[in-house]
DNA sequence: ATTCTTGCTGAGAGCGCTCCCAAACGCCAG
DNA sequence: CTGGCGTTTGGGAGCGCTCTCAGCAAGAAT
C-alpha cells in the first residue's frame, strides 16, 4: 500500500498542506522544513496519487493522440511510428502522458461499443486534458464531438474550422516543387497518383501538382490524375490504370505509393527512371533505401508530432488567450535517382 | 460544465446511488426507475468522471504500454505499428483505454527527469492498472519497478523470473525450422546474423540455429555467428562482416536484417537465392514485397499484442488466482524465393 | 508598547464517485 | 392485523488530493 500525502505528514510531522506545497513547488514553506519534507518522500518513495490529484485539480496531465478511421494505411506506412516518436518525445519532455486511440474498422461490426460512442466516452470522461488527432478526413465525427465537448484539440493535417488549430506542412508548395522540378527536366506528360481525397493532405497535394501544371501552360489531362490511398498496394493499382495513358513522369503523393508504382513499372517492363520518372512525398527512411532512390518531397514529420504536442501543451496552459494556433511548416525537395537527375 | 450523478439523480429524481447502480449495472433497481434515469443519461450525455471513479474504486481501466531503450529499432522495424494495432484492438474490445510510454534515449541527456524515474513516477501514481512491455533487454530496470510496486503486467517475450507473466512466440523452434529447411536444401556453411544478444528473443533464435546444426552433425562455426541489432543497416553491417567466411546460406533473425544482409550481397555483386540463401525472421508486409520474396519464419504479431493484453485484463479481472500465465505461441515457416526453392 | 505587515502553517471543505448500511416499502403467512 | 423477509432506495463516509482562508509568530513601522 503505497503511502498517501497524510501519512507522509505525519511522518514529516507537518500538516498535509505544507506537504502539498512542497511536491507542487509552492513558495512560502521554510528550507529547513522543506527538506524535511522532501526527505520523507524519498526515503518512502511517495509519489501523488494521479487520481485524486486530477479530482481535485481537474487536470490530468495526459493527452490523447487520436488516430481514427483509415488504420490501416497507418500501420503500412512508416509515416506513423515516426510521427508518434515526435508526439512521444515532447509530452516525456513537458511530463504528459500520451494515452493513445486506435480505432479500426473491424471493431464497428459486433462491437459493444461504436466508434462514435468510443469518442464520446474518452472525452467526456475527462481522462484527457487535449487531444491531438492525426490523419483524420474531413468528415470524422471526430470533431464535431472535440467541438461540441469543447476539449482542446490540435489537428496534425489543416482543418478549416475557425476554431481548429493546427499543425501542418506545406502540401501545397511541396507538391508544386516536386512537379516543378519534373517540368524543369522537361517532362509534359505528368500524372499524379493522389491520396484519398477525402483527406485534406492529398487534396492539397493535388492542387500543388495542378498549380505547377497551370503556371506553365501545361493543360490539366484528367486522365493523368488517379486517386490512390497512401499505401503501397494503392500505389501500385493507381500506376496500373495509369499506364495506358503514357505519362513520361509520375508524382506520387506518399512514398509508398511511389513504391507501389514503381513496382507496377518493373512489372510492365519499364524502367526508372530511364523510362519514367517517379518523384514521392514524405521522405520516409525507406524511400532512400529502395532502388532506384527515391527523389521525394522531405516533411518534418518528427516536428508535426512534437509540434502539435507543444501547441496543444501551450494551449492548456495558457487558456486565457483564445487565439487560434496555426503553424505550416516547411517542405524540401529531396532529389535522388528515381527523377532521372544525376546525383553527384 | 458537464452534469454529475448528483444531478442527473435529482433530474431523474433519485439519489445519486440509485443512479450509480443503474450506471455500473448492478440489480436491485426497478425496471421503470432504471429506465427514466437511463434517459436522464441519454438526454443529459453524461459520462461518469474518470478520476473520481477510479479515486473511489483504486482502478483506472487504463494499461501501460511500455517500450523501452531500444527505441531506434522499433521504430524503423514493422513488427512494432503490428503489435501496437493487436494491443489497441484489444483494448477497444475490452473497453480499456491504452497509455503509451516510449523511452527514447535522447530524453535521458539533459532532460529533467531520467527514464528511471519516468517509470517511478507513471507506475507508482497508479495511472495505470497494468503493464504490457515490450521489446524490453534483460537487464532493463522497469522489471524491477514493476515487481517491486506490485503492478500487474505481462511481457511480450519471455523472462526468467518466478513473477513473471509472459507471452512469447517459439523462438527457438522457429529459428530451428528456419535452418532445417537451408539444411535441407543442401546447404552446410550456414551463417547467421542474430538480434541483439541482450534480448531473448535474439538468444532464443540464435539457440534455435546451433540446435539445428548441432543435430544435424554439424560443428558451430563461430565465425558464422554475427551480432546485429534488428535493423536493416545493422543486417547490411553484419552481412558484410560475414561475406569473407563464404556462407552458402545465411538465416538472419529479422527481416529487416535480412532486407539489409540482401542489400549488402548485391553490393558485393552476389545473387540471391542463386549464389547464396537467405531466410528471415517475422514475416512483415515487407517480407513478401521485396525482391527475392523472403522466405522467414512467421510469428502472429498482432496476436502477440492482442493476447498479452487479454492476459493483462485477465490477471486484473481475477486477482484471487495467483498463478503464473505463459504463452507460447507458434511460428511457421514461410517458404518464398530468397532460399531457393522454386514456389510453384 | 501597539499596530501593521509579512511569512509560514494548519484546518476544513470539496472535487465526483462507490460502497456499506440502515430505512422504507411492499408482500405474504400466521 | 401484525411480524418477518426480501427488494428497493437513500444517506453518509471516504477515496487522496488541492485550495482558500484563518491563525500565528516574528519583525517592521508607528
Amino acid at each position: 500500500m503505497p503511502p498517501t500525502l497524510e501519512e507522509v505528514a505525519k511522518l514529516a510531522g507537518v500538516s498535509r498542506s505544507t506537504v502539498s506545497r512542497v511536491i507542487n513547488q509552492q513558495p512560502n514553506v521554510r528550507p529547513e522544513v522543506r527538506e524535511r519534507v522532501w526527505e520523507v518522500i524519498r526515503q518512502t518513495g511517495y509519489q501523488p496519487h494521479a487520481a485524486a490529484r486530477s479530482l481535485a485539480t481537474r487536470r490530468t496531465r495526459v493527452i490523447g493522440l487520436v488516430i481514427p478511421q483509415a488504420v490501416t494505411t497507418l500501420f503500412t506506412d512508416p509515416y506513423f511510428p515516426i510521427f508518434m516518436r515526435g508526439v512521444a518525445d515532447a509530452c516525456n519532455a513537458h511530463n504528459y502522458h500520451l494515452m493513445l486511440s486506435l480505432f479500426s474498422h473491424r471493431r464497428a461490426q459486433g462491437a459493444p461499443t461504436s466508434q462514435d460512442a468510443l469518442y464520446q466516452q474518452i472525452l467526456r470522461s475527462r481522462y484527457l486534458d487535449g487531444v491531438v488527432v492525426s490523419s483524420a478526413t474531413l468528415d470524422d465525427p471526430v470533431f464535431h464531438h472535440l467541438l461540441e465537448d469543447g476539449v482542446p484539440f490540435v489537428i496534425a493535417g489543416r482543418y478549416p474550422h475557425e476554431r481548429a488549430n493546427y499543425v501542418d506542412v506545406d502540401n501545397v508548395v511541396g507538391a508544386r516543387m516536386a512537379v516543378e522540378h519534373l517540368l524543369r527536366l522537361g517532362h509534359e506528360r505528368i500524372a499524379t497518383i493522389t491520396g484519398p481525397l477525402n483527406m485534406f493532405a492529398a487534396q492539397d497535394r493535388l492542387e500543388g501538382y495542378r498549380q505547377a501544371l497551370t503556371a506553365r501552360g501545361i493543360p490539366i489531362d484528367e486522365h493523368l490524375i488517379v486517386e490512390g490511398d497512401f499505401t503501397e498496394q494503392g500505389g501500385q493499382a493507381a500506376m496500373k490504370r495509369l499506364l495506358p495513358y503514357r505519362p513520361t513522369a509520375v508524382f506520387a503523393a506518399s512514398d509508398m505509393m511511389a513504391i507501389g508504382a514503381l513496382k507496377a513499372l518493373r512489372e510492365d517492363g519499364l524502367r526508372v527512371p530511364e523510362d519514367i520518372a517517379l518523384v514521392g512525398f514524405d521522405d520516409v527512411p525507406l524511400a532512400s533505401m529502395v532502388d532506384p532512390a527515391l527523389t521525394t518531397v522531405r516533411q518534418p514529420i518528427e516536428q508535426l508530432g512534437s509540434m502539435a504536442v507543444e501547441l496543444l501543451i501551450s494551449l492548456l496552459e495558457n487558456p486565457q488567450r483564445e487565439t487560434v494556433h496555426r503553424v505550416v511548416l516547411p517542405t524540401e525537395l529531396v532529389i535522388r535517382a528515381s527523377c532521372g537527375v544525376r546525383v553527384r
